[in-house]
DNA sequence: CCTGAAACATAATGCAC
DNA sequence: GTGCATTATGTTTCAGG
Protein backbone atom coordinates (compact mmCIF):
# COMPACT_ATOMS: atom_id res chain seq x y z
CA UNK A 1 0.00 0.00 0.00
CA UNK A 2 2.46 2.69 -1.40
CA UNK A 3 1.60 5.94 0.13
CA UNK A 4 1.61 8.58 -2.79
CA UNK A 5 1.79 12.65 -2.52
CA UNK A 6 -1.63 13.99 -3.83
CA UNK A 7 -1.37 17.70 -4.37
CA UNK A 8 -4.60 20.32 -4.56
CA UNK A 9 -5.36 18.92 -8.58
CA UNK A 10 -5.78 15.08 -6.60
CA UNK A 11 -7.88 16.46 -3.79
CA UNK A 12 -10.10 18.51 -6.12
CA UNK A 13 -10.35 15.35 -8.08
CA UNK A 14 -11.24 12.97 -5.21
CA UNK A 15 -13.99 15.40 -4.00
CA UNK A 16 -15.66 15.73 -7.22
CA UNK A 17 -15.59 12.18 -7.56
CA UNK A 18 -16.84 11.47 -4.13
CA UNK A 19 -20.79 13.14 -5.00
CA UNK A 20 -21.00 12.11 -8.51
CA UNK A 21 -18.89 9.21 -9.57
CA UNK A 22 -20.06 9.60 -13.40
CA UNK A 23 -18.24 12.78 -14.01
CA UNK A 24 -16.61 12.43 -17.35
CA UNK A 25 -13.04 13.33 -17.71
CA UNK A 26 -14.30 16.84 -19.19
CA UNK A 27 -16.70 17.43 -16.79
CA UNK A 28 -13.78 16.15 -14.30
CA UNK A 29 -11.37 19.00 -16.30
CA UNK A 30 -14.05 21.89 -15.55
CA UNK A 31 -14.45 21.45 -11.92
CA UNK A 32 -10.37 20.81 -11.10
CA UNK A 33 -9.05 23.07 -13.56
CA UNK A 34 -6.93 20.86 -15.22
CA UNK A 35 -6.74 19.36 -19.18
CA UNK A 36 -9.27 15.91 -19.73
CA UNK A 37 -6.23 14.27 -20.35
CA UNK A 38 -4.49 14.91 -17.43
CA UNK A 39 -8.11 13.85 -15.49
CA UNK A 40 -8.02 10.31 -17.16
CA UNK A 41 -4.19 10.32 -16.24
CA UNK A 42 -4.46 11.12 -12.53
CA UNK A 43 -7.75 9.04 -12.10
CA UNK A 44 -5.62 6.02 -13.11
CA UNK A 45 -2.96 6.74 -11.04
CA UNK A 46 -5.38 7.16 -7.90
CA UNK A 47 -7.28 3.87 -8.75
CA UNK A 48 -4.20 2.27 -8.65
CA UNK A 49 -2.56 3.68 -5.58
CA UNK A 50 -6.00 2.03 -4.10
CA UNK A 51 -7.38 5.45 -2.87
CA UNK A 52 -10.62 4.69 -4.83
CA UNK A 53 -12.29 1.50 -3.17
CA UNK A 54 -15.74 1.61 -5.16
CA UNK A 55 -17.91 3.31 -7.56
CA UNK A 56 -21.26 2.89 -5.77
CA UNK A 57 -24.94 3.56 -6.59
CA UNK A 58 -27.44 4.71 -4.87
CA UNK A 59 -31.01 3.41 -5.20
CA UNK A 60 -34.08 4.90 -4.14
CA UNK A 61 -35.04 2.33 -1.26
CA UNK A 62 -38.19 3.39 -0.83
CA UNK A 63 -39.15 3.94 -4.49
CA UNK A 64 -37.81 0.34 -4.66
CA UNK A 65 -40.22 -1.03 -1.66
CA UNK A 66 -37.89 -0.80 1.17
CA UNK A 67 -39.20 1.70 3.64
CA UNK A 68 -37.63 0.86 6.98
CA UNK A 69 -33.89 1.08 8.00
CA UNK A 70 -33.10 -0.33 11.09
CA UNK A 71 -30.03 -0.48 13.10
CA UNK A 72 -29.77 -4.04 15.19
CA UNK A 73 -26.80 -4.57 17.94
CA UNK A 74 -26.45 -8.25 18.34
CA UNK A 75 -24.46 -10.27 21.16
CA UNK A 76 -23.15 -13.39 20.51
CA UNK A 77 -23.67 -16.55 22.62
CA UNK A 78 -19.68 -17.27 23.13
CA UNK A 79 -20.94 -20.87 24.59
CA UNK A 80 -22.30 -21.95 21.03
CA UNK A 81 -18.55 -23.02 19.14
CA UNK A 82 -17.50 -21.18 16.34
CA UNK A 83 -20.63 -18.33 16.51
CA UNK A 84 -18.67 -15.73 15.37
CA UNK A 85 -17.79 -18.27 11.99
CA UNK A 86 -21.00 -18.92 12.12
CA UNK A 87 -22.56 -16.03 12.41
CA UNK A 88 -20.06 -14.28 9.69
CA UNK A 89 -21.63 -17.04 7.38
CA UNK A 90 -25.36 -15.82 8.12
CA UNK A 91 -24.42 -12.35 7.74
CA UNK A 92 -23.16 -12.63 4.00
CA UNK A 93 -26.15 -14.73 3.06
CA UNK A 94 -28.84 -12.61 3.97
CA UNK A 95 -29.63 -9.47 1.26
CA UNK A 96 -31.26 -7.26 4.09
CA UNK A 97 -28.55 -6.69 5.57
CA UNK A 98 -26.50 -4.10 3.96
CA UNK A 99 -24.04 -3.45 6.38
CA UNK A 100 -22.22 -4.96 9.16
CA UNK A 101 -19.71 -3.79 11.69
CA UNK A 102 -18.06 -5.47 14.76
CA UNK A 103 -17.89 -2.98 17.65
CA UNK A 104 -16.39 -2.24 20.75
CA UNK A 105 -18.92 -1.93 23.87
CA UNK A 106 -21.72 -3.85 25.17
CA UNK A 107 -22.88 -5.77 21.92
CA UNK A 108 -20.30 -7.76 19.58
CA UNK A 109 -21.99 -6.51 15.80
CA UNK A 110 -23.77 -3.92 14.91
CA UNK A 111 -26.01 -4.42 11.54
CA UNK A 112 -27.68 -1.85 8.82
CA UNK A 113 -30.50 -3.65 7.37
CA UNK A 114 -33.51 -2.33 5.44
CA UNK A 115 -36.93 -4.09 5.29
CA UNK A 116 -40.55 -3.04 3.60
CA UNK A 117 -42.38 -2.40 6.15
CA UNK A 118 -42.47 -2.85 9.74
CA UNK A 119 -43.91 -6.42 10.54
CA UNK A 120 -41.89 -7.28 7.96
CA UNK A 121 -38.99 -6.19 10.03
CA UNK A 122 -40.46 -8.06 12.70
CA UNK A 123 -40.28 -11.58 11.44
CA UNK A 124 -36.76 -10.83 9.79
CA UNK A 125 -35.58 -9.78 12.88
CA UNK A 126 -36.90 -12.95 14.51
CA UNK A 127 -37.02 -15.28 12.19
CA UNK A 128 -33.24 -14.25 10.16
CA UNK A 129 -31.68 -13.10 13.09
CA UNK A 130 -32.82 -14.23 16.93
CA UNK A 131 -33.20 -18.04 15.37
CA UNK A 132 -29.29 -18.49 14.66
CA UNK A 133 -28.07 -20.09 17.37
CA UNK A 134 -24.89 -17.90 17.93
CA UNK A 135 -27.47 -14.98 18.47
CA UNK A 136 -28.01 -14.67 22.44
CA UNK A 137 -29.17 -11.46 22.20
CA UNK A 138 -30.69 -8.53 19.96
CA UNK A 139 -32.01 -5.03 20.09
CA UNK A 140 -33.30 -3.30 16.95
CA UNK A 141 -33.14 0.58 16.54
CA UNK A 142 -35.29 2.13 13.72
CA UNK A 143 -34.91 4.83 11.83
CA UNK A 144 -37.35 7.87 11.81
CA UNK A 145 -35.62 10.26 9.55
CA UNK A 146 -32.20 10.74 7.70
CA UNK A 147 -30.80 13.84 8.78
CA UNK A 148 -27.29 13.66 7.36
CA UNK A 149 -25.72 11.07 4.49
CA UNK A 150 -22.62 12.52 3.17
CA UNK A 151 -20.29 10.24 1.77
CA UNK A 152 -17.61 12.16 1.27
CA UNK A 153 -14.68 12.30 3.63
CA UNK A 154 -13.11 15.02 4.31
CA UNK A 155 -10.18 16.29 1.96
CA UNK A 156 -8.23 18.80 2.47
CA UNK A 157 -7.43 21.53 -0.51
CA UNK B 1 -43.13 10.23 -7.28
CA UNK B 2 -44.69 8.51 -10.03
CA UNK B 3 -44.24 4.46 -10.11
CA UNK B 4 -43.14 3.02 -13.05
CA UNK B 5 -43.16 -0.70 -14.30
CA UNK B 6 -40.09 -1.89 -14.42
CA UNK B 7 -38.54 -5.63 -16.19
CA UNK B 8 -35.71 -7.45 -15.68
CA UNK B 9 -33.73 -5.46 -18.04
CA UNK B 10 -34.37 -2.50 -15.38
CA UNK B 11 -33.24 -4.94 -12.53
CA UNK B 12 -30.21 -5.74 -14.47
CA UNK B 13 -28.74 -2.54 -15.12
CA UNK B 14 -29.44 -1.48 -11.39
CA UNK B 15 -27.75 -4.26 -10.18
CA UNK B 16 -24.87 -3.96 -11.98
CA UNK B 17 -24.90 0.01 -11.50
CA UNK B 18 -24.93 -0.74 -7.98
CA UNK B 19 -21.13 -2.21 -7.86
CA UNK B 20 -19.88 0.08 -10.65
CA UNK B 21 -21.39 3.58 -10.77
CA UNK B 22 -18.67 4.01 -13.99
CA UNK B 23 -19.55 1.41 -16.21
CA UNK B 24 -20.19 2.60 -19.80
CA UNK B 25 -23.20 1.80 -21.70
CA UNK B 26 -21.48 -0.60 -23.84
CA UNK B 27 -19.82 -2.26 -20.87
CA UNK B 28 -23.47 -2.43 -19.43
CA UNK B 29 -25.06 -3.68 -22.91
CA UNK B 30 -23.05 -6.87 -22.49
CA UNK B 31 -23.96 -7.37 -18.57
CA UNK B 32 -27.37 -6.84 -19.78
CA UNK B 33 -27.88 -8.09 -23.03
CA UNK B 34 -29.29 -5.15 -24.81
CA UNK B 35 -28.31 -3.01 -27.17
CA UNK B 36 -25.59 0.33 -25.66
CA UNK B 37 -28.39 2.04 -27.08
CA UNK B 38 -31.34 0.59 -24.75
CA UNK B 39 -29.48 0.67 -21.81
CA UNK B 40 -28.54 4.53 -22.50
CA UNK B 41 -32.34 5.56 -22.67
CA UNK B 42 -33.41 3.17 -20.09
CA UNK B 43 -30.80 4.46 -17.90
CA UNK B 44 -32.32 7.89 -18.76
CA UNK B 45 -35.31 6.88 -17.49
CA UNK B 46 -34.85 4.97 -14.38
CA UNK B 47 -32.95 8.52 -13.34
CA UNK B 48 -35.90 10.46 -14.53
CA UNK B 49 -37.90 8.33 -12.09
CA UNK B 50 -35.88 9.02 -9.48
CA UNK B 51 -35.04 5.55 -9.09
CA UNK B 52 -31.26 6.51 -8.56
CA UNK B 53 -29.78 9.12 -5.96
CA UNK B 54 -26.58 9.37 -6.32
CA UNK B 55 -23.78 8.12 -7.95
CA UNK B 56 -20.89 8.42 -5.03
CA UNK B 57 -16.90 7.23 -4.92
CA UNK B 58 -16.04 5.26 -1.73
CA UNK B 59 -12.68 6.21 -1.21
CA UNK B 60 -10.07 4.73 0.91
CA UNK B 61 -10.39 6.30 4.16
CA UNK B 62 -7.56 4.49 6.02
CA UNK B 63 -5.79 5.16 3.12
CA UNK B 64 -6.65 9.49 3.53
CA UNK B 65 -5.84 9.56 6.89
CA UNK B 66 -9.03 8.18 8.92
CA UNK B 67 -8.11 5.16 10.13
CA UNK B 68 -11.15 5.29 12.62
CA UNK B 69 -15.09 4.91 12.15
CA UNK B 70 -17.79 4.99 15.52
CA UNK B 71 -21.36 5.41 15.69
CA UNK B 72 -22.56 7.93 18.65
CA UNK B 73 -26.24 7.79 19.67
CA UNK B 74 -26.82 10.87 21.27
CA UNK B 75 -29.88 12.12 23.30
CA UNK B 76 -30.62 16.12 23.10
CA UNK B 77 -31.84 18.14 26.38
CA UNK B 78 -35.37 18.75 25.39
CA UNK B 79 -35.69 21.69 28.02
CA UNK B 80 -33.07 23.69 25.77
CA UNK B 81 -35.10 26.11 23.25
CA UNK B 82 -35.15 24.41 19.59
CA UNK B 83 -32.41 22.03 20.17
CA UNK B 84 -33.36 19.90 17.18
CA UNK B 85 -33.00 23.03 15.44
CA UNK B 86 -29.76 23.79 16.92
CA UNK B 87 -28.70 20.09 16.72
CA UNK B 88 -29.29 19.69 12.98
CA UNK B 89 -27.28 22.85 12.17
CA UNK B 90 -24.12 21.54 13.93
CA UNK B 91 -24.64 18.25 12.33
CA UNK B 92 -24.42 19.72 9.15
CA UNK B 93 -21.24 21.86 9.84
CA UNK B 94 -19.33 19.38 10.79
CA UNK B 95 -17.87 17.55 8.22
CA UNK B 96 -16.13 14.21 10.29
CA UNK B 97 -19.85 13.16 10.85
CA UNK B 98 -21.23 11.30 7.23
CA UNK B 99 -24.03 10.04 8.32
CA UNK B 100 -27.15 11.16 10.83
CA UNK B 101 -30.23 9.77 11.99
CA UNK B 102 -33.26 10.25 13.96
CA UNK B 103 -33.90 7.13 15.48
CA UNK B 104 -36.33 5.67 17.60
CA UNK B 105 -35.28 3.44 21.32
CA UNK B 106 -33.14 5.65 24.33
CA UNK B 107 -31.56 7.99 21.79
CA UNK B 108 -32.59 10.83 19.64
CA UNK B 109 -29.81 10.74 17.19
CA UNK B 110 -27.43 7.98 15.45
CA UNK B 111 -24.56 9.63 13.92
CA UNK B 112 -21.38 7.44 12.27
CA UNK B 113 -18.39 9.77 12.02
CA UNK B 114 -14.74 9.06 11.04
CA UNK B 115 -11.18 10.03 13.15
CA UNK B 116 -7.92 9.83 12.25
CA UNK B 117 -7.24 7.92 15.41
CA UNK B 118 -8.86 7.36 19.12
CA UNK B 119 -7.41 10.33 20.48
CA UNK B 120 -8.62 12.75 17.70
CA UNK B 121 -11.93 10.79 18.26
CA UNK B 122 -11.93 11.09 21.76
CA UNK B 123 -11.25 15.17 21.42
CA UNK B 124 -14.22 15.15 18.80
CA UNK B 125 -16.33 13.89 20.80
CA UNK B 126 -15.48 15.99 23.59
CA UNK B 127 -15.25 18.89 22.13
CA UNK B 128 -17.33 19.11 19.17
CA UNK B 129 -20.23 17.03 20.01
CA UNK B 130 -20.62 17.13 24.42
CA UNK B 131 -19.59 20.82 24.11
CA UNK B 132 -23.02 21.38 22.29
CA UNK B 133 -25.87 23.01 24.74
CA UNK B 134 -28.43 20.88 23.12
CA UNK B 135 -26.72 17.97 24.10
CA UNK B 136 -27.84 15.92 27.52
CA UNK B 137 -25.79 12.19 26.81
CA UNK B 138 -23.36 10.97 24.25
CA UNK B 139 -22.46 6.92 23.58
CA UNK B 140 -19.50 5.96 21.23
CA UNK B 141 -19.31 2.71 19.87
CA UNK B 142 -15.66 2.21 17.75
CA UNK B 143 -15.80 -0.10 14.86
CA UNK B 144 -13.55 -3.08 15.17
CA UNK B 145 -13.89 -4.30 12.11
CA UNK B 146 -16.44 -4.12 8.65
CA UNK B 147 -17.47 -7.26 7.95
CA UNK B 148 -19.82 -6.55 5.38
CA UNK B 149 -20.67 -3.87 2.99
CA UNK B 150 -23.17 -4.18 0.46
CA UNK B 151 -24.49 -0.89 -0.66
CA UNK B 152 -26.31 -3.16 -2.77
CA UNK B 153 -29.97 -3.16 -2.39
CA UNK B 154 -32.24 -6.82 -2.87
CA UNK B 155 -33.42 -6.50 -6.46
CA UNK B 156 -35.78 -8.78 -8.17
CA UNK B 157 -34.60 -11.05 -11.11
C1' DC C 1 -39.72 -1.99 -27.68
C1' DC C 2 -35.91 -3.31 -29.99
C1' DT C 3 -31.39 -3.18 -33.16
C1' DG C 4 -27.89 -1.15 -35.98
C1' DA C 5 -25.55 2.45 -38.30
C1' DA C 6 -24.09 7.23 -38.50
C1' DA C 7 -22.77 11.42 -36.28
C1' DC C 8 -20.98 13.12 -32.42
C1' DA C 9 -18.45 13.18 -27.94
C1' DT C 10 -15.12 11.45 -24.84
C1' DA C 11 -11.04 8.63 -23.32
C1' DA C 12 -6.35 7.08 -23.68
C1' DT C 13 -1.81 7.68 -25.23
C1' DG C 14 2.51 9.17 -27.80
C1' DC C 15 5.15 13.07 -28.21
C1' DA C 16 7.12 17.63 -27.76
C1' DC C 17 8.03 20.79 -24.20
C1' DG D 1 4.44 16.61 -15.02
C1' DT D 2 1.63 19.02 -18.72
C1' DG D 3 -0.93 20.20 -23.02
C1' DC D 4 -1.84 19.00 -27.68
C1' DA D 5 -2.83 15.96 -31.42
C1' DT D 6 -4.16 11.45 -32.69
C1' DT D 7 -6.44 7.18 -32.54
C1' DA D 8 -9.47 4.13 -30.09
C1' DT D 9 -13.92 3.90 -27.49
C1' DG D 10 -18.18 5.22 -26.13
C1' DT D 11 -22.79 7.79 -26.55
C1' DT D 12 -26.95 9.21 -28.66
C1' DT D 13 -30.09 9.95 -32.30
C1' DC D 14 -32.70 8.27 -35.83
C1' DA D 15 -34.43 5.05 -39.51
C1' DG D 16 -36.49 0.78 -39.83
C1' DG D 17 -38.48 -3.77 -38.12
Amino acid sequence: MSHIELDSYDWRLLRALQTNARLSNVALSEQVNLSPSQCSRRLQRLEQNNLIEAYFTQLNASELGYQITAFVSITLDKRVKNSDKEFKQAIEAIPEILECYSVSGDADYWLRVISENLPSLSSFLSESLSSLTCVRDLTSTVVLNRVKHAPSIPLPN
